[in-house]
DNA sequence: ATTGCAGTTTACGTTAACGTAAGTTATATT
DNA sequence: AATATAACTTACGTTAACGTAAACTGCAAT
C-alpha cells in the first residue's frame, strides 16, 4: 500500500495515540515535524495525523531500527512520494533506491556474518560451561 | 577464526595502515581506544596493533554498518573473549548472544520489508517515466 | 469555579561519535 | 643540520537526535 494509494482512508490519530503505538515519545514525533519528515493537519493547534502519516512514521521508526538517520529515512519516504514527477527528478529518485538496495545488501552480509560470529560465541562460551560443570561433578 | 586463537600470528599494524584499510580517520581508531574497544600494545609512544585488534576494529566497523552503538559493538566484542570464565558471567554473556540474534533478526525482518518498498517505489516511479515518454512520442 | 488532562510553543541541555586545531616527539631523508 | 613524515597528546568544537523544563491553551468533569 503505497502513501498515495490513502487518501480515501479517513483514519485519524492523535500525537499521544500514535506516540503509544510505536513507543516513542510525542517530543520525538514533534522533531520529526521539526524534520519536515511529517506534515500533519490540524485542528486549531492540534496535531491530526492520517494514516498516510502514521504510514510515514512507521517508515521512519523501522530505519532507526537499520541505523539509519533522520535525512536517509526522509529520502525513503519521498520515494513513495509520486509528486514531483518531473523526468529529472524521477531518474533521480531511482537511483536513490539503487543506493538503497546496496546498502541494504551490504547489511545484509554483515547481519549473516555477524550470526556465525554469534554462533561461534555460544559454542565457545557453552564449551567453558560444560569444563566448569565436569569440574564440579568430579569433585 | 575467534580472537583468542590469533595469539600465534605475529603480524602488526601501524595506526595509519588500519585507518585506510577500513576507511576511518586515526582519530577515530584512538577515540575507539578511548572507549576501551582497543588497547594495542606500544612500542614507546607509537601504537602497534595486533591481528586481534584489527579484528576488533573490523567488527566495529561492521557493527556501524548495522547502527550499533560503540557499546553494542563492545559488548559484542567482549564475547569473543573468553577471559572471564566464570559461571555468572558465561550465562549472562549466553543471554547477551541471544539478545544480539533477536536484535539482528528484527533488522532481517526489516530489511525485507525495505526491499520491498523500495520493489514498488521502483514500479511506480518507472510507470510515471514511461507516462511523460508516451506522451512525448505522441506529440 | 477549579482541577486535571492532553496538547502546545519556546528554548536550553545532553549524549554519542567523532572533527579539528595546536603544539610535541621520533625517525628517516636530503 | 634542516626538513619531512608519521606519530603523539590535549583540548575545545560540532552534529544529530532527542530530553527536559517552563509557561500557556482548551476542554471536561467534579
Amino acid at each position: 500500500m503505497v502513501l498515495a494509494a490513502m487518501a480515501q482512508d479517513t483514519t485519524t490519530y492523535s500525537i499521544s495515540e500514535l506516540a503509544h503505538e510505536f513507543d516513542v515519545t510525542t517530543r520525538t514525533i514533534r522533531h520529526y515535524e521539526d524534520m519536515q519528515l511529517l506534515l500533519p493537519a490540524r485542528q486549531g493547534q492540534k496535531r491530526i495525523y492520517s494514516l498516510a502519516d502514521r504510514t510515514k512514521l512507521k517508515l521512519i521508526v523501522r530505519g532507526k531500527r537499520l541505523g539509519f538517520s533522520l535525512q536517509e529515512s526522509g529520502e525513503l519516504i519521498n520515494m513513495y512520494e509520486p509528486g514531483k514527477s518531473n523526468v529529472e527528478q524521477l531518474e533521480r529518485t531511482l537511483q536513490t533506491i539503487d543506493a538503497q538496495r546496496q546498502k541494504l545488501s551490504q547489511q545484509l552480509q554483515d547481519i549473516q556474518k555477524t550470526f556465525v560470529d554469534l554462533d561461534e560465541a555460544e559454542a565457545g562460551c557453552k564449551a567453558e560451561l560444560e569444563a566448569h560443570l565436569r569440574l564440579v561433578k568430579k569433585k
